[in-house]
RNA sequence: CGGGGCGUAGCGCAGCCUGGUUAGCGCGCCUGCCUUGGGAGCAGGAGGUCGGUGGUUCAAAUCCACUCGCCCCGACCA
């Protein structure tokens, strides 16, 4: 392709709503563009990322044997309707209504969708197992879009869906698809962890998430050198110990603002001896809830033991403890506590006294609080016990790109897809289901490979695989060795900089937009009878002969794709 | 949904507080000249319902109210 004539519109400064990397260079290099919050259109130079990227995921599904077909996005209520996910999804599910107001979903997934296909051509255990997946533009009207393309309304997903006859039969489609899963972001070069996961909406048994380590990621991880590693909000691990020493009850006076660091520097002692006292609003009636002074809740967990609970208003806590909410605690109250495990054995504690600027130094839970329940809404944090081997984990950001879920048969029982079984008795499909996410494939690529100039692309997603500089079109030796080099190289994905710019420009935007192998003609290097070819991660460039240039190109391309 | 911020030309911004003629600047875009190894220079030019609606006023980008959109931080998910 000649630069000249495609449609690459590269921006010298990046629209100022793009925070994240990959956003800003995905707008920036003239990838995408944004039409609506959440939703893209993606570009000549994106497409043809996402294209190879749907290439390599199709390659490997279909070595699992998976078969590629294509099911509706527009699907009708009733479906939804026998799972009770119509319900269940809410606002988060696009819905439209027909000409005769019946009622329909924009599919955010498919597993109802696959599992009516399922029920109505499954008969026998002989048609089992199967494969079945799609590529397909999915809608959730998420929460919030962010990050470009790393959270969008609409989006491109890789869909499969597995039917087995029994559970040892979807614990090898499970293994299959977590070796293609593998194999897939190997050769995305983007190095995936995997590690357990909740399947919250999805339902089923077991589930796995393929990460990617990336500030820029919405998920935490808890990783530890043994090898265990687990989202956060499935994943266990130990507080750090501490001991305790027993005091008596005793009121001080704190003349300092009520927060952890304040009180913890005033009164000398070490955050972990403080009881963080937070009080919340469950089913009208308000609760505490305490935790080791060192740690945060970690609102996903407390929310998944207390239904709709909110905080308390800082009006509410006062009158319910008369101080505010800097100075609280459960000590002399009549007032529900749910303690943290991280509390456990706790004695000798500072907590608020109920009373602005004063403070209760050595309480003993044992002794002064009725806890009500012990709990686990700790925010597991970097430098946590592992569970396993009690080393210290570290909890780190990371990018969700594959997620694999043991349906086993919600779906297949809710809708009533059986097949006959080789003793005659009608059973219910097992079933699993496992998405990927194909624009965050390309986003996170560029999370990891990029630098202060742009994109590095890993030579199996880029939009070209080599870019052909010629810095002066003007004069006729450059353009014409320019030319020759264009013409040989028409075997390799070549994007070739004709424009009449100045050689900055072009350097810039080569840079920009990532080409893994470049190649320059220049005035300078046909002076000695040399043209410059050079990686786009390597600082350094060879110098070969007009006549070498393909052979050096191809050798290049060939060590970047690592044959 | 809670918290924070932003809407002025394709992109980045100034002007607004303290209302007052044709609403500015840089980049980009068009024409010509010139230039050609890391986003050149000169000259000329095109491009705006100042997010929208309503109000205050002799007069609104500027003040007030409502509204829509977008981004960021938190609770959900590929």
């Amino acid at each position: 392709m000649r630069w000249s004539e495609a449609f690459i519109p590269t921006l010298r400064e990046a629209p100022k709503d793009a925070v994240t990397v990959s956003h800003r260079l995905l707008l920036r290099g003239g990838f995408i563009k944004s039409l609506a919050s959440g939703i893209h259109t993606y570009l000549p130079l994106g497409w043809r990322v996402l294209k190879k990227v749907m290439r390599i995921i199709r390659e490997e599904m279909d070595r699992i044997g998976g078969q590629e077909l294509h099911m509706p996005a527009l699907t009708p209520a009733e479906l939804w309707e026998e799972t009770g996910r119509w319900e269940e999804y809410g606002d988060e599910m696009f819905r439209v209504k027909d000409r005769k107001k019946r009622d329909y979903a924009l599919a955010p997934t498919h597993e109802e969708i696959i599992t009516e296909l399922a029920r109505k051509e499954i008969r026998s255990y002989r048609d089992l197992p199967q494969i079945w997946y799609q590529i397909q533009m999915k809608f959730r009207d998420e929460l919030r879009p962010r990050g470009g393309v790393l959270r969008a309304r609409s989006f491109l997903m890789k869909d499969s869906y597995s039917l087995d006859r029994d559970w040892d039969g979807l614990a090898r489609s499970y293994e299959l698809h977590y070796e293609a899963y593998t194999r897939i972001f190997e050769r995305c070069k983007l190095p995936a962890v995997v590690v357990e996961a909740s399947a919250g909406i999805m339902g089923g048994s077991e589930s796995h998430e393929f990460m990617v380590l990336s500030e820029s990621g919405e998920d935490s991880l808890v990783i530890c050198s043994c090898g265990y590693s687990a989202n956060t909000e499935v994943g266990e691990a130990d507080p750090v110990p501490v001991e305790f020493k027993d005091g008596e009850l005793k009121k001080v006076h704190t003349p300092v603002e009520g927060t952890v660091e304040k009180i913890t520097e005033f009164l000398g002692i070490p955050a972990y001896h403080l009881m963080k006292s937070l009080m919340y609003v469950h089913e009208g009636k308000p609760i505490f809830v305490v935790i080791r002074g060192d740690y945060d809740i970690d609102e996903r967990k407390l929310v998944s033991i207390f239904p709709g609970i909110r905080p308390a208003h800082p009006e509410e806590i006062k009158e319910w403890t008369g101080a505010p909410a800097g100075y609280i605690s459960p000590v002399g109250l009549n007032i529900p506590v749910y303690a943290d495990l991280s509390l456990k054995g706790g004695k000798g504690l500072t907590s608020g006294a109920n009373e602005e600027f004063y403070h209760l130094t050595g309480i003993s839970l044992e002794r002064d609080v009725k806890v009500k329940e012990w709990v686990d809404v700790r925010l597991v944090k970097t430098g946590d016990r592992c569970r396993r081997c009690g080393k210290e984990v570290e909890v780190r950001r990371a990018i969700e790109l594959g997620h694999i879920f043991k349906l086993g048969t919600k779906y297949s029982e809710a809708m009533r897809a059986t097949f006959l079984d080789r003793d005659g008795k009608e059973k219910p499909i097992v079933m699993g289901s496992y998405g990927i996410g194909v624009e965050r494939i390309m986003a996170t690529a560029i999370e990891v490979y990029h630098d202060e100039n742009g994109i590095i692309w890993p030579i199996s997603i880029a939009p070209y695989e080599v870019i052909l500089l010629s810095l002066n079109p003007s004069n006729p030796e450059v353009r014409e060795t320019a030319e020759r080099i264009y013409r040989e190289l028409g075997n390799v994905e070549i994007l070739y900089d004709d424009r009449d710019e100045q050689p900055g420009v072009k350097f810039k935007d080569a840079d920009l937009i990532g080409i893994p192998v470049r190649v320059v003609v220049g005035e300078r290097g046909l002076k000695r009878g040399v043209v410059e070819v050079k990686k786009r991660k390597e600082k350094e460039s060879v110098e070969v002969e007009p006549g070498k240039v393909k052979e050096v190109v191809m050798k290049m391309r060939e060590e970047l794709y690592g044959y």
